[in-house]
Formats: structure tokens, C-alpha cells, sequence
RNA sequence: CGCGGGGUAGAGCAGUGGCAGCUCGUCAGGCUCAUAACCUGAAGGCCGUUGGUUCGAAUCCAACCCCCGCAA
């Protein structure tokens, strides 16, 4: 046994955006753990501007006084790192870079990462996307030794969470990582204190998602290709990146013709339609989407034409084809 | 100087040389059991900025500022 609270773990953070942050926050200021040092990637050009900007993990870190280190897919580095901070744990959420085996098997207590779905379902980059898209009524959280493969550690708890309706995967991540940060201190204090049997996965029904599955490339609808229900999933796992998009239609003549057309917020409306699929047009008040099915539409609620700011479905009506 | 769209009332949009408009919202009043309903009325603008052309510019020309999409 170990009192945490008297003898806290030496825990060293590897992770990069906004998800890792709060993570990471949530150990910090757990007394139970010290955060020796953090990992994370090194200062990336953003936006129209291209102004070098340092990982959010890094801002917290450097504000709260926590040494940041960058490994930069380096192996020198990372046996650099561990000779600096002498982790007695690791704790990696959302790092985004291929760790060494030899750094993972370093701490006495492991590397812990947290992963959102419940594996062996969805391993890899891109999991509450995934579980949206694929129509899933519950996904999850699991906390896991990591290894050298993808997502194939051992799992040491696994929180289920179920998917609502109108869960996008910002709305649903947000959940998840509020979620995570508050258990994750008191897991981790059962995984050192021997309470918590590490369960292997069945890799037999193991499934994948990867990062080039969400791009903007698969962002666009196929209005020929795709019914109406999946579009709808569509929209929701692509916000907040790349958001679900379309071309209007080059033969209509409103100024929108021609122009991309990026979808927020959609709903499936019952109204029978025979214009061509991707077509928008209104009725009641409504701003309708005409899809494969000629019985379905999708109502549009919130927006954004291409050069123009995101607006609302009323916003919207109340400049078109008046 | 990466490519393109745009800046007109609080919001969304018309308006290509001749009095500043539409829909929504706001405010006041009316109707209704009721309302994101309906009726009546009102307020609200340096038309992004600066200069130029013109008898006259939101509109044409030049420069600049800002917002957005694409690309990275």
C-alpha cells in the first residue's frame, strides 16, 4: 500500500490540446500525484496568419510553473527525458506522437493513457467520431496500459457513456474529458495500490478509426450516395473539424449558386420532396435540404455559406429569395 | 504581396450614377384562451476608411483597414 496523499507519485504528462489540458489540470492539482515535467509537441504555425503558437498543454504548463519538454519523434530525447524527470508514472492523453517501448516501460507504475471508446472498439485516432458516425448509442472511456502497438494495452477500467441524439463530437468529447478528468485521479490511485486487475483486450474484436478517415475530403456529402440519416451523423462528428460541406448547385440562380455550403446543425424532416438530392429550398419557416430520399429532408439549423459567417436557419430566410 | 468572396439599421440580405430599401428583431399600442401567430404605428444608417471622377456616388476609379471561405 501506498498513502498517495503523504507520498505522491512522480507522474510525467505527455499530451497536447485543449482535452490535455484539462487532464492534466485535473492532476495537478490532485495531491496525489506530482507532475514532474510535461511532453509535448513544439510550437506549430496556426491560422490565416501562420503565427507560431505554442500546444495549449504547453501554455498551462508554463503558466502553472511545470517544466515542458519536447521530444520531437527524437528516441535520444525521449531517454533524455526520462533521465531528467525519472517518472515514477506516465499519464498520455491525446499526444499524438509514437512512443518508444523502451520510455512506456520505464515507469515503475507504467504509461496510463486514456482513450475515448470502449476498446477493442475503435483503437486508433478518431473514436467518438467513429462511434457517431457508425450510428452507436453508447461509447465510452477506457484507462490502459499502453504498449507498443496501437490501443492494444492492457485496460484497466472502462467507463461507458451513452451517445445522445444530438450529440456532436464536440458536444460528446466535452463530456467525456470532463468525465475522465474527474475519475482518472482516483483509478490511478487504485491501478498503484494494486485494487485494479489490468483486463487484456480480445483483439479478435478489435475495430480501427484513423485521422484521415475525418478530413475534409470525407467531410463532403454525396448527396447521391448517402441517405439522409447517415448525413445527419455526418454533420454532428464533423464538428468542430472539418464540419460536413456540400456544393450548391451551379443551375440555381440565387447568389448561393455555385458557393460551399457548410452544415452545423441539421435534423431529418418529414416532408416528401422531388427536387434533385442537395437542393435547398424552404417551406414554413423551414430551410430543407431535399435528400436521395424523396420522403426525408433535412431541415438546416444553423450554417455557413462560403465567405460568409456562421448564421441560424431564421438568419438565414430572412435574406433569401425575398 | 498564395487564390477567392464580402463590409448598407441590432441580425440576415436587396440596391451598378438621381430622395436609403426588404425580412426578422427592438419599442409603443391593438387583437387573441394562447403564440416564433396576426393588425396598427415608431425608433434605429457617416452605405468599412481615405482620396479621386461627376451637377450629382452605396453605386465608377485608386489606396488602405477589417471579416469569411479555400489553400498551407
Amino acid at each position: 500500500m501506498r498513502n498517495l496523499i503523504e507520498k505522491p507519485v512522480n507522474t510525467l504528462f505527455l499530451g497536447t490540446d485543449w482535452e490535455s489540458v484539462e487532464t492534466l489540470k485535473a492532476l495537478h492539482q490532485d495531491p496525489r500525484f506530482t507532475i514532474v515535467g510535461v511532453i509535448t509537441t513544439i510550437d506549430k504555425p496556426v491560422g490565416r496568419k501562420q503565427i507560431m503558437t505554442p500546444s495549449k498543454v504547453k501554455e498551462y504548463a508554463l503558466h502553472s510553473g511545470i517544466e515542458v519538454f519536447h521530444t520531437e519523434k527524437n528516441l535520444d530525447r525521449y531517454q533524455m527525458a526520462l533521465d531528467i524527470f525519472k517518472p515514477e508514472l506516465i499519464v498520455c492523453k491525446a499526444f499524438g506522437e509514437i512512443v518508444p517501448e523502451f520510455f512506456l516501460n520505464y515507469p515503475i507504475y507504467k504509461a496510463i493513457n486514456v482513450h475515448f471508446s470502449k476498446l477493442p472498439k475503435y483503437r486508433g485516432a478518431v473514436p467518438i467520431q467513429k462511434a457517431i458516425l457508425e450510428g452507436d448509442k453508447e461509447t465510452g472511456i477506457s484507462i490502459m496500459i499502453m504498449s507498443a502497438g496501437l490501443d492494444e494495452g492492457d485496460v484497466l477500467k472502462i467507463i461507458k457513456e451513452p451517445i445522445l441524439e444530438k450529440d456532436t463530437n464536440q458536444t460528446l468529447r466535452e463530456r467525456l474529458v470532463n468525465i475522465s478528468a474527474k475519475e482518472l485521479g482516483n483509478i490511478l490511485d487504485d491501478w498503484i495500490n494494486e485494487k485494479i486487475t489490468p483486463v487484456k483486450q480480445d483483439s479478435s474484436k478489435a475495430t480501427y478509426c484513423w485521422q484521415k478517415d475525418i478530413s475534409k475530403e470525407n467531410a463532403e456529402i454525396k448527396w447521391n450516395d448517402m441517405e439522409p440519416e447517415y448525413i445527419e451523423r455526418l454533420v454532428r462528428a464533423m464538428i468542430p473539424w472539418p464540419v460536413a460541406w456540400c456544393k450548391l448547385d451551379m443551375n440555381t440562380e440565387n447568389i448561393y449558386s455555385g458557393k460551399i455550403l457548410k452544415l452545423f446543425e441539421v435534423e431529418l424532416f418529414k416532408n416528401t420532396s422531388e427536387l434533385k438530392p442537395g437542393t435547398l429550398y424552404h417551406k414554413d419557416n423551414m430551410l430543407l435540404l431535399s435528400t436521395k430520399n424523396k420522403d426525408i429532408s433535412l431541415r438546416v439549423l444553423q450554417l455557413q455559406i462560403e465567405g460568409k459567417n456562421k448564421i441560424s436557419e431564421r438568419d438565414f430566410l430572412n435574406g433569401f429569395e425575398r
